[in-house]
RNA sequence: UGGGGUGUAGCCAAGCGGUAAGGCCCGGGACUUUGACUCCCGUAUUCGCAGGUUCGAGCCCUGCCACCCCAG
């Protein structure tokens, strides 16, 4: 099979390249800049990044190429992030990202290429089942990325591979350290996908402009100044600058962003009931294998990467979810996805529109 | 310009003659392909200022300064 192996300049593209090559595939790496800019530092890394998928592509003995989606990644996925912000949402770019570039102007690209299969470095899997592919869990549960793939669909999911799926991150490595792949030791990259870590409010504000205005308690007294709404987010606690008053002593989270009024409202404690609630409503529903399994459903789900596996309910309204967690929840908040399972298996997801919190109003 | 009180790190705040707790904020790190959360580490040679007593003072004394409250 011809298969494009979309490699990032990380380590785990670069094994996934060499597993299929090895396998026999004729694989060819394909590097996406879709990212125009320099970093903190000054440095681009994505230029750093096209020699490590270079020499990973020359050690392995396989034709690479780059190509440049930076249009696309600005109008399919930077844009609605941008808006997203703009609307006092937090939105997740990287699931829009795999659909919207990766798997969709990128797996494009690799079919004019003549490929028959897309391969990616993402820790997941896929089983074919009668009429559908199903996305499945990485092996390893530390890695296990299918949180970030929950928007793709059968057309996608169809020419899609994952070599690594079924490694850990330590097989990984090690696959890599004896092939004498020069990413072997490479840091595992983090932030919004092409565009990596930022001091993430002075990125922001570079795009958005900032409309200060004032941080009160519940009972509505003023306690200190915020920077603009968009620099916030639901839970979040550092950057407040509300130290030392007289009391409890207790941290102070954000627990709601009231933008008619252009105010941030906080709350004392990690715990407080005003951070928790049990139902929300999310939209844009999309499923794995095109349908929702049920009219109402119980399954897992998952308010955040990484976050443990939640028990809930799910009652499907068209692409509108409301889900009921068993459990209260941390800062569910707008914008971000809720991704659906059953046991390993990834039904799909939604994301956060509306909150009902539990304690409060 | 009578009386009372208070002045300890950016903010709260312990300390009561024996050689500066703690919390919050903040900074750094860990974790992490979103944003967050969480965890770890760090942060006053110095206690409004100036003298004095004492082997030794943030703690006692004197003066000054600042702020607060009451009375005017």
């Amino acid at each position: 099979m011809r298969i494009v192996v979309g490699m990032s300049g990380g380590v785990d593209s670069a094994v996934s390249a060499l597993l299929l090559h090895r396998a026999g595939h004729e694989v060819i790496g394909v590097f996406m800049k879709n990212w125009e800019e320099t970093d903190d530092s000054g440095l681009c890394t994505a230029t750093q990044d096209w020699e490590d998928v270079r020499a990973v592509c020359d050690v392995i003995g396989i034709p690479y190429y780059a190509v440049n989606f930076t249009a696309e990644y600005r109008d399919r996925v930077f844009s609605h992030f941008l808006s997203e912000y703009e609307k006092g949402r937090t939105p997740n770019p990287d699931v829009l990202c795999n659909r919207e570039i990766k798997f969709k102007a990128f797996l494009d690209f690799a079919m004019q290429l003549g490929a028959d299969k897309l391969a990616t470095g993402h820790f997941a899997n896929l089983r074919e089942g009668a009429h559908v592919v199903e996305l499945l869990r990485g092996v390893d549960p530390n890695k296990d990325q299918s949180y970030f793939l929950y928007m793709l669909a059968q057309p996608a999911l169809s020419r899609a591979v994952f070599p690594v799926g079924g490694l850990t991150k330590a097989d990984v490595r090690a696959i890599a350290r004896e092939a004498k792949l020069p990413v072997a030791e490479k840091r595992d990259s983090t932030g919004v996908c092409f565009i990596g870590e930022r001091d993430f409010k002075a990125f922001l504000r570079g795009f958005l402009p900032a409309r200060p205005g004032d941080i009160v308690t519940m009972a509505g007294e003023v306690i200190g100044r915020h920077d603009g709404l968009m620099y916030y987010t639901l839970g979040q606690r550092r950057g407040l600058g509300i130290g030392g008053r007289p009391g409890s002593g207790e941290r102070w989270f954000v627990v709601e962003k009231d933008l008619e009024n252009n105010r941030l409202v906080v709350e004392q404690g990690q715990d407080s009931p005003r951070l928790y609630s049990t139902v929300c409503e999310a939209d844009g529903a999309t499923w794995i294998s095109g349908a929702a399994p049920a009219a109402s459903f119980d399954c897992t789900a998952k308010y955040r990467y990484r976050q443990a596996d939640q028990r809930v309910r799910v009652e499907v309204q068209g692409d509108k979810l409301r889900v009921i967690a068993h459990a209260p929840q941390r800062a569910v908040t707008p914008g971000q996805s809720i991704v659906l399972y059953d046991g390993d298996v990834c039904l799909g997801g939604a994301v956060v529109d509306v909150v009902e919190l539990n304690a409060g109003t």
